[in-house]
DNA sequence: GATGAATGAGAGTTCATTCAT
DNA sequence: AATGAATGAACTCTCATTCAT
């Protein structure tokens, strides 16, 4: 009674919890398809499961698409945290910035979603997560002599959601990907002014 | 394909045409307020018409957004024209790509409908539009020494889309988006590799 | 655009006027048959009619209810005026009375439903609106002799809701009805105290 | 007959006995607020019970209203036998009926659902079970001369009926429920003819 | 050409009831 | 006996689109 908002973290019950799974890999594959106006019926089908029961697991469709913005957000940072310690001062920033916009471009769809779809997760709230970790990121690049100082986090913050959502909308192949964020890091590291 | 596909240009009586016009200002009212979810209906009443109408003039939604994303790169296009015959060399790339991503902070929401409704105008085919006035622009902006000549205008284009969403999505202030441009500026300037 | 409420009055079209009439005679079948329950579709159905129909023509369940409702205080109302115009000052108030109690025995669900549904119309809105006629007829009465003086117009209100809701809902034959009416109009003519 | 339908009595073990009067607890509060649309589950919230364990006391949510009028009326009963025993046979009708009236505006929801949903406890089952009590009290009143020969206990039940749910559904405040007592009962004493 | 009523598939959501744990 | 997850039919309501007037 304490602790669970809707659709939070997992049910005691061992068949609850997988069908949990199921439904958010469900739900990930039909928003993939069909972006958020997949129906709901559809994913209970697809996770082999009737539609009461996705409704028990998450209470709006919303809380679905919430859900699995969560997941992934979660695994991101998990990375971010191990690069922060270990990375090379000097690239560590470059390698993170990167990594994200390739994982955007993986999950193209979902990354559609929280830009799209109201306020499941805001896109800057989805992004602000990862602010700490760039700032910190962004302090040893400067350090380093790789990023001019005059380059604040807010404006790396922008630049990674400008160019992941380029590559998730623009339909760019790696190579284009490479050239863009080639530049995108020149302009970085120039002096100001 | 040039010039008579469902919906297109002007119709032949006076009324007809000023129908279309009314029905097209009220799409683009609704959409931006309520996305592409905002209802035909809704359309019709604030265009002072009856739904048949605007089923007459347009005969899917989809058509209706269409057109209202035709009409926008339409007035741009011939911006753009001017800017290639009368401006300064070295900056007008600048200065164009600058009033582009101007504009879609403005349009935001058609600017958003673009990428999303599966295909009503797919995002490259809308940017692609201005591909040769990008090569131009880039040529002079190169020849000027102030563009790097490793530079391409899919490069150029690709950072378009990217800061045109991101203006778009991430809710950027002036502020923002100068210090954004800025630093691209400086990556397509920098000398690479 | 001026005096419209939802599901107001008659719409313009034949054809429209006539399907609003044959929703509210199926709506009011279905709701006779099994309450307001009974679904809407059930009462398309009935109407030879689509949902969407129905649902163009009377918003939510309530109004269809509401509207239903109206039709028939609005039935009475007439009658009432004409009692009281014409009747037997003595025995008018009387007569009025039996013959709210057997129209509402009559149309039972319809009254039911007055009182159950939340809020479609408040039953005391609804008996309401003959509290004037009432007032007249009582005051001619008890001109008359026939009512004794310390009876006010709400103490005959409530009888009647009283009265009205036991023929609904205990299930009185005729000569009940008859003998619990001749009980309360001897304690109406009673002196008080 | 006498004994077990489903959900009668009461269980053998102890934590079952309590459960079952939590149970019914909580599901005269949740439909005394929302009435009989007020869902299992919440009622299984607020016995602190599960759903499963609501049904295995109550197969239906039908069987729960039942049991909860069954209490009710057991609770009535009894007062009326002693009524009968130790009242002054030539008020104790009056006294009964007005505290029955009384009691049915209190618990107004479940008074109203008594006559509404169906057939939990049709309405004249329910009261029937005065039917006995009443004919008892209305003969003493006959010999004592406060009420009218012509009298019978079904109309005297009939009278009560309408005044209960009179008083349900009008929400009258007590001076009302008192002054059409007063006319209801004077039209009792009354002379017939 | 315009109107606006009709269509009807489909959506999200609820809830009594069943059943594995 | 109790738990609480699962079921799935049912419900109200929306909306792009068609078509009689």
């Amino acid at each position: 009674m304490a602790s669970s908002e809707s659709g939070s973290a997992a049910p005691r019950r061992a068949d609850a919890r997988r069908n949990r799974a199921r439904i958010l890999a469900a739900a990930e594959q039909v928003f993939g398809d069909q972006g958020f106006a997949g129906s709901t019926e559809e994913i209970a089908r697809r996770a082999g499961v009737s539609v009461g029961t996705v409704f028990r697991h998450f209470p709006t469709k919303r809380d679905l698409l919430a859900a699995i913005v969560k997941d992934l957000l979660q695994g991101l940072e998990n990375e971010a945290d191990r690069l922060v310690r270990d990375g090379d001062p000097a690239t560590a920033l470059f390698t993170f910035f990167a990594h994200l916009v390739a994982e955007a471009a993986e999950k193209k769809t979902i990354v559609e979603l929280l830009a799209d779809v109201g306020t499941a997760v805001p896109i800057d709230t989805a992004i602000g997560g990862f602010a700490d970790t760039f700032a910190r990121l962004l302090d040893k690049a400067q350090a380093a002599g790789t990023v001019d100082r005059d380059v604040t986090a807010d404006d790396v913050l922008a630049l990674l959601i400008s160019t992941t959502q380029g590559a998730v909308r623009g339909g760019w192949d790696p190579r284009r990907q490479e050239r863009v964020l080639s530049i995108i890091f020149a302009g970085l590291a120039a002096p100001r002014r």
